[in-house]
DNA sequence: CGTTTGGTTGACGAAGCTCAAAGCCGGTGG
DNA sequence: CCACCGGCTTTGAGCTTCGTCAACCAAACG
């Protein structure tokens, strides 16, 4: 292969998850696909659609979303590099939720039907690929406890603490980082209204658990308080990342 | 085969996401397994606990929930006769939540490794098996929406729905069935405290939406009219029920 | 029968929502 | 270079939904 390995960030949870050697490795960056730039704060996938394609995040920062009758939006799940968004629909065949960007994306769109043949040939990447549709599922779990059963200070927390775990995986700095989501997208994941949201983060930066430099920008002040502060524990996100841990216990 | 096939009411679902021949299917419900029963209110796998077996419901009710920091139980997801519960907790090896009884079970213990070896000897019943907690994932996302964005009445309708729908699939009488769940419980499940799912009950009851000749039993009234107000639309759970589809649309 | 478990009621309080206005900042076009 | 515009954030006042606390009740159970 002469082509950059564009695919490669999806390789990082999956060799996680499943002992992958280099044949397999190369089989799935090899899967046929295309780059899209998707513009911030669009939505490319709408629940009912058919579904084609399953999206690998390779930049940027994207959610998956359902509406209720009432006309709210929730947030289910928060997505960066190497995240593998909508296999979930695709394995289902029919989109039950939406999926769209917060920052400016750059997309691989992979077809599901290469992606669904090879891992019917691999035991090994399908149980790679199963693996990280249970992660999901984990994660979902404890985000139903989160807005069933924190109040919002804490759920607020919880979930700065989640996106920088995430980031530090992906290796981007989770001290100090540029805030992903405006004030409406965090209110939307919490189950909050954007107001209440605004006045949560002004508490918790008084409480120096976090720094607020611009308003976009979150630094974290202190890992263990604000972890504590968010009732955050880092196993059900299965990332085994053990220099990590240590911020938490 | 001359011994009853306990396991049987597991292929009820999996046999609607997969093509599965009879050698498939005699398979499964071949797999080693012990019959337990459980008291009413008994959590037997805990978060925490190592995960040698994963669970079929064959008869009663049970959930799967997390605990946080605060002391709040939420319950995740509900279930009832051929549900696996905790293949999630299997195939993750560390259980992330618990899993209780509401009514006494009868439920078939498997141990994990035949079961993982079955699978990965029969692609199709590893794609059914995914496809199973695929499904389960669905009804997180669902979940994460009814919490976060639905108000109280529209909350409990919707978990109402839900039960009832799940309980139609397995034979039982959806119209008019003696409630699984105590209101603390149903409190749990949506995020409420118990006095105020006792109002929202009353006031459902008062719409004419439910009836409840004793405090435990629920009759629809209005399986549309339930629906409706309850924001139910039950394609998130994937049982293709088509004999239920028309009561909700 | 007492005891337990769960359901019901009322009075009160608080967390979070609504509505509306104003401020801030970066981008755009004149 | 400046004025304007749109998207986002911030603030305040008032209000609603839901939670808390505490007591009482009813059926089930041993």
């Amino acid at each position: 292969m002469t082509t950059v390995a564009t695919l490669e960030p999806m390789l990082r949870k999956l060799k996680l998850w499943a002992n992958l050697d280099d044949s397999q490795q190369l089989a799935l960056v090899s899967l046929p696909h295309s780059v899209v730039m998707v513009e911030k704060q669009k939505t490319f996938v709408r629940d009912g659609d058919p579904v084609k394609n399953c999206w690998l995040v390779l930049s940027g920062h994207c959610v998956r979303f359902k509406y209720v009758g009432s006309g709210g939006r929730q947030i289910v799940s928060i997505h960066m590099t190497g995240d593998l968004v909508d296999m979930q629909n695709a394995m289902l065949g029919i989109a039950d939720h939406g999926v769209s960007t917060l920052s400016p994306c750059k997309m691989a769109k992979i077809p599901i039907e290469p992606l669904r043949k090879l891992s019917d040939s691999d035991p090994a990447i399908k149980d790679a690929l199963w693996f990280d549709t249970l992660v999901d599922a984990s994660i979902f779990r404890e985000w139903v406890a989160n807005v069933g059963r924190r109040d919002a200070a804490t759920r607020v927390a919880h979930l700065l603490c989640e996106i920088g775990l995430k980031m530090d995986a992906i290796g981007l700095d989770a001290q100090n980082y540029e805030f992903p989501m405006t004030q409406d997208q965090l209110a939307d994941a919490t189950g909050l209204t954007p107001v209440h949201v605004n006045r949560v983060l002004q508490s918790l930066a008084e409480q120096k658990l976090i720094e607020r430099i611009t308003p976009r920008s979150v630094v974290i002040g202190d890992w263990k308080k604000l972890a504590a502060a968010g009732d955050f524990r880092p196993d059900y996100v299965h990332l085994d990342a053990m220099k990590l841990k240590h911020r938490y216990n």
